[in-house]
DNA sequence: TTCCACTGCTAATGCGCATTACCTGAAGGA
DNA sequence: TCCTTCAGGTAATGCGCATTAGCAGTGGAA
């Protein structure tokens, strides 16, 4: 039952293996050197016995792969955040198609921590010839010794750097951030609050700076994601929120309390839910272009490894228009 | 920037690179041949390097992988029957992470008249230690060759032998859908209609052998999807639909000629939607273990992998109460 | 005739690892 | 003293392929 190699195939067609594989590989230069005759009779033999390369073997001696590796920190299938990671891996997975890769899920990482580690005892990383990170967090230090391997990956949002500049496909929270806010100004917002982390992970670091940029010269408080209510305490007439589920916390807590909005209140939420969340709301925000900072992600990647050099983008996210923002009444 | 080899570590603790070798390997019986203080020296070189085997070499070497295949007939991430079949990866994943596998989805396959193929120039299969087979129908011919091949594959889903057994977890379909026509006998129908293929995939053959055995002596007419309309033309009380898109279909048409469901006319859907279908309509049906069968192929293929012979399991599918069989009123 | 170029191939090598066969030195036994 | 045994290693080999160097034969130019 021991599978066909090259030599089997040489052996059947009276040629070999090196015939056989400069024929499977098709070489300019080596074209001209095999002559129609030995050519066709060789791929007779292979389309008779249905023979392929073994892709290891192959890979082991070109050193390529074709396989990306994809390594979520968070679960990316199971669990609640799965809804929220799904559009990214749409966009990779139909990137990757189209360049013919593979992907390779890293799902034997165990957790360490609690969290998940690229580098561990026996680590598979090298499986892939590059890798998409996923994730809102990651780890500075896996990837300063990524970055100083020389391992080509790129992160799906945007990371600082790491001992070197890290490549990234992200969304630009900043700019729109900052619009939302100069909207809201515009209809007549000088009290604003943001409820979220704004800082820590980068991606809550870009919408608070947006978010500071658009307020400046105006009062604006930051909250804590765990104070949310405490945003109703403040006399804020907007309030931006990081998280779309703390959003629906806070509009919840703001009719039970006899506030309309946007009547008497006006509620941003900055992004798509990453928790599960009530989703018939319609929040006035933004939407993250999951699919394409997916899809991007692996053509920067393939660009990487191929041997060019670090590549940063972020990607516009698409105003939403929503219900949740208006002109400001109070006096 | 090369990598980093059993060579150079071999050099660095000064020792040779069969040594290194069997110090990563730890083999029993070798591992009193070499003394602590020469292990611990190699394994600092080890720590101090970041050395990780690689895993495609230690393959091509040993045989073995721990990447687990997953190739898919149909697209699984974008499109519509993404919902349909993102269940079953959930299912997988955590089985993979479970036996500590990666899985690599093998979406390289390139469409060959309209569908994907596992068997073209250059398939990457035997990347993976072996495969799960994930897709409505596979063909007939390339499991033939998988099997002839002894390929370690699981199916998800049933399947007919193809040139010998081929391992599976489905779901039971025969099972559930004769206890849910045995129910509407219960309630008084003697009519019956099935609408689907009723052929070709092994899902639809089990539904509808189920669908027989159970209406055996009675009026049972079956109808294409095409014509899930004219079921309402038939005298039928009880429709069986093997698409739950097609049971909406029915069901709409149905009221639009003044017909209650289930008052005048019960509906039963024998499964999960894989279209996109309104699914707040609650239909009487059942549900597929969907996320369990990923898990349980999982741990048959790795049991094939470790030298197993075939397994064959069908899971039983939950039966759905529903809104829309009932008593049949029709004189 | 000698040299060269060109055609049509093949032998040899190495990718990084696991494995097998062997080698060396020292201790123990007869 | 000689023979074994065993501990502690190493050299050699092969997995299936791509690649490089090279070889035999032929035809033409100098």
């Amino acid at each position: 039952m021991g599978r066909i190699t090259q030599r089997d195939i040489a052996r059947l067609a009276g040629v070999s293996q090196t015939t056989v594989s400069l024929v499977l590989n098709n070489r300019p230069g080596a074209e001209t050197r095999i002559p129609a005759e030995t050519r066709d009779r060789v791929l007779r033999v292979i389309r008779e016995t249905g023979y392929v390369a073994d892709p290891l073997a192959r890979r082991l001696a070109a050193g390529r792969n074709r396989i990306l590796g994809v390594f979520t920190y968070e679960p990316v299938f199971p669990s609640a955040t799965g809804d929220f990671y799904h559009p990214f891996l749409i966009g990779i997975e139909e990137s990757a198609e189209q360049v013919g890769c593979d992907l390779l899920l890293l799902t034997s990482a165990p957790l360490v921590d609690g969290r998940k580690r690229i580098y561990h005892q026996d680590h598979r990383l090298r499986l892939a010839d590059g890798c998409v990170l996923l994730g809102r967090e990651l780890d500075r230090e896996e990837l300063a010794r990524l970055v100083a391997e020389g391992y080509p990956f790129v992160s799906v949002g945007r990371r600082d750097d790491a001992g070197g500049p890290v490549s990234y496909v992200g969304a630009d929270y900043g700019s729109v951030v900052r619009e939302l806010v100069e909207g809201a100004r515009g209809l007549g917002h000088e009290k604003f609050a943001y409820v979220g982390h704004g800082a820590g992970a980068e991606s809550f670091a870009d919408r608070h700076r947006g978010f500071q940029e658009g307020t400046a010269g105006l009062q604006a408080v930051t909250l804590p994601p765990a104070d949310a209510e405490d945003a109703l305490g403040t006399d804020a007439t907007a309030i931006f929120v990081e998280e779309y589920a703390d959003g629906a916390v806070i509009l919840q807590a703001a009719r039970a309390r006899g506030l309309a909005v946007p009547g008497d209140l006006s509620i941003v939420t900055l992004g798509d839910p990453t928790r599960p969340a009530p989703t018939d709301i319609d929040f006035t925000g933004f939407r993250i272009p999951r699919a394409e900072m997916g899809r991007q992600a692996v053509e920067v990647l393939t660009e990487l490894i191929e041997g060019g050099s670090p590549v940063q983008r972020l990607l516009p996210c698409e105003p939403v228009k929503g219900l949740t923002l208006g002109r400001n009444n109070v006096a």
